[in-house]
Parts: C-alpha cells; sequence; structure tokens
DNA sequence: GATATATGTTATCTAAAAGCACCATTTTGG
DNA sequence: CCAAAATGGTGCTTTTAGATAACATATATC
C-alpha cells in the first residue's frame, strides 16, 4: 500500500520469513495444481506481477491478495485457526476476569513487563 | 493497495469473512493483553488507524500490518501451517509423480476439471 | 532440439493506502 | 458521576501498489 508504513518498508525479520514461506507455500500448491501464474491471477482478481509478488512474499501487498490465492486453491480454510482466542493460552491467561470494550485508562504502569 | 484490485475492491465472500474473523481475533488478543490501538500500532509500526482497519478486517490493507499485530503479539506462530504442503492433501493427489518449475505447456485441456 | 508457453524484468501511469491533525464520542476506572 | 483515556470519524496530503504494456529469458513438452 502507499505511503508504505514502516511496517510493510522493513518487517520484524519473523514476518518476513513467515511471508517468504508463505509465498513459497503457495506457488508450490500452485504448480501441483499445474495453473500457471495467470491462471490463477484471473481466478484471484489480480494482475500476473501480483501473483508473482505473492509468491516472493512481499510484505506491502494487500492481504486479500495473499487470501484470495489460498481461496483459489481451497486452502482458505487453514486461516480459521490463525489468533484464535480458544488458542491463545497467553492471551487467556492476561484475562484476569476482564473483558473490556476498550484497554481503558492507563492506571500508571500496572503493566510492569518484565 | 492503490489502484485497488478487484481482489481487494470486493473480495469472495469467504475472503472477506475470514478478514473479518481475522480482525476480530486480533482485537481481542489485544484487549486480552490490555493494550491500546496506539500501543499495538507502535509496536508494530504502523498508525492507530491502520491498526483500526486491520481489527475491521479491511482488505485492501497490507499484509504485512496484519501479520506485524500477530507478531507484536507472539501470535505468528500460527501462520506456520497456512498453505503447508505436507497438509495439502488436494494437493498431493493432483501431483501425479512431478514437479515442474513452471506450469509447462498448455497441454490443451488434459486438465479437466470435473 | 524445436517451440509454445510460463515466467521475469522494466517502464509509465494512476488511484488509493497510509500518514497526519483535529474533534466527537464512548468507555473505563476511580 | 466524572475525569482520563481509548476509540471512531473526517479531511487533506503524500507516496507507492497495482494496472498495463512490451520485451527477454527460462522451462516444459513434443
Amino acid at each position: 500500500m502507499p505511503q508504505t508504513s514502516k511496517a510493510a518498508k522493513s518487517p520484524p525479520a519473523d514476518v518476513e520469513q513467515t511471508l517468504i514461506r508463505l509465498g513459497s507455500y503457495i506457488r508450490k500448491a500452485r504448480l501441483r495444481r499445474n495453473k500457471s501464474l495467470e491462471e490463477l491471477a484471473e481466478t484471484v482478481g489480480v494482475t500476473r506481477h501480483v501473483m508473482a509478488a505473492i509468491e516472493k512474499g512481499k510484505p506491502s501487498t494487500a492481504i486479500a491478495s495473499y487470501m484470495g490465492a489460498l481461496w483459489a486453491m481451497g486452502l482458505l480454510g487453514d486461516m480459521k485457526s490463525v489468533a484464535d482466542p480458544d488458542h491463545d493460552m497467553e492471551g487467556k491467561a492476561l484475562e484476569n476476569a476482564r473483558a473490556p470494550k476498550t484497554a481503558g485508562k492507563r492506571k500508571k504502569e500496572l503493566d510492569n513487563d518484565f
């Protein structure tokens, strides 16, 4: 996206690696299905070039384009478990009998992150 | 992304739904950790507004921003299994003892998808 | 090997994503 | 309740992702 955020311009190493891996997975899935970049791109609704960028793990590409690629190959279901609150053990633990709609007042720094 | 692709402007219903769900998961994770939009945004390297958009599941937002949010809350690991070739049963099946680097010549339509 | 096709690369153009600033509203927690 | 903070919304500007096109290279199939 334009005005590229820091996040997209130079993502944390973990994020960068995750995207590169995801891109290579998408490529493998496409080749297995014997689809050309152009064919897949067409189904997804982007150009050949965007699909190529996805397979390289380009950080600044719209998430919908990535998801569209998964969708076009029947792999979108894999996203269901991502950040699923039921599996977020750390989050569950931190949530001490509270379920606020906002983060509330900044109570000095009770949130001492040691 | 600019010149917004069809994929990002009006994604398939499944994609749209997936993003809305992901956004709400991210929101829940953030609130559990008692972080404000601004705090999380700062860690991720985007503005408050982008983080808000993510929690709404905006399709045209850079994937790196979404991944950054997961990363900042220790949830990036959930992405590992997405599109994992080892779990792609359909792909495995289609891959009849072949592993080409391109989709090769378009052999008329041997690829009859019934 | 020949060749049709896929993929990569470069370039220009344009529309929209993200930045930023400000104000309204909501919600929390004392 | 009330103050403090979070969140939501609007408008404007800047920057770049994506569209499009043309050409070069790589690769698979015959």
